[in-house]
DNA sequence: TCATTGAGTTTATTTTATGAACCTATTAGT
DNA sequence: ACTAATAGGTTCATAAAATAAACTCAATGA
């Protein structure tokens, strides 16, 4: 299969992963919650290909990710910035770097700190229901489509029924 | 830049993606997440060319993101099975899931529903702060490494001070 | 004996990424 | 006026990676 068939699916994550899923789009994303804007600005910090740059910008762009506007004239020039549905991928973002701080930090500890306004503390991403607002771990759900619960996660022996929808 | 000096960036989504941020390992997670084990099973179930799998588990089983284990002898047989670590990326893929629910659903509604066994209810992914346990959105949070506060998802006009660090 | 299954590996071809140079418009410096 | 620099790309030759198909090996089943 070819990558691009994956929007095809009937899945979101492929579909989420049609649109930022190859090598470099999640960076790019990264940079641009940092504050980064300009295309070179963003070149620079990454030491990307500019075609490749140039390529996934217009991308993110034709999904509605990110927005390009000029922020002067004579000549044009233009600075993308994430929309409301860029901005929705923080949560993705915040699971990744949650990830690397847990696996890959090394003694000096996590290279960047997340600060929660609202409570006034350095916060790490939690997964929460959003219905019962509860901390939710793989072992207390269940998936189903077309009627199927599934509960890979589980150890062979403790697939007794349990978590089955 | 090429893609595997990300890994030696001093960030941990970049570290991150260094290990899960290529076009395919993602939708391998998703599949063993939602319990497909053997090769031939994530193969046919993907249409993934065979050579980029086996190279992927390869790199998963060398960081530990999944274990290679025999299920038969004569002839010996393998299957994958996520590691702790790998079940660790559980919130990644459940915001990758909201994020393709949010956005790309189609009217029949998400393809794939989620059941959170202890309270009972169909859920998505919540982000929330692992200290206060409140919903969390970048409008509320900075970042500082080298003591730099960073709100770039904010308007331009909105930026007087509140959310530096 | 021949076909099938599972877990890969090998190889030829196609696709994608990289790096360097180039283009256009404008301002700043000498 | 000439030159260099900046920004936002595009073009092009080369390198790296992905794809599809065929092949391997060990065993089982018809």
């Amino acid at each position: 299969m070819k990558w691009q068939e994956l929007a095809s699916q009937e899945c979101s994550i492929a579909r989420t992963l049609a649109v930022i899923g190859d090598r470099w789009t999640l960076m790019i994303l990264r940079d641009l919650f940092l504050g980064a804007s300009r295309f070179e600005e963003i070149q620079r910090s990454l030491n990307i290909s500019r075609t490749v740059l140039a390529e996934r910008l217009n991308l993110l762009e034709t999904e509605g990710v990110v927005r390009r506007l000029a922020y002067q004239q004579k000549p044009t020039r233009y600075k993308y910035k994430l929309t409301p549905k860029g901005i929705d991928l923080y949560p993705v973002l915040m699971a990744l770097v949650h990830w690397g701080d847990q696996h890959y930090a090394t003694e000096v500890g996590p290279p960047v700190i997340h600060h929660h306004q609202r409570c006034g503390h350095d916060f790490s991403a939690m997964l929460t229901c959003s219905e019962c607002g509860e901390p939710v771990s793989p072992y207390e759900t269940t998936v189903r489509f077309a009627s199927e619960a599934i509960t890979a996660w589980l150890p062979d022996t403790d697939r007794s029924g349990m978590n089955r929808g």
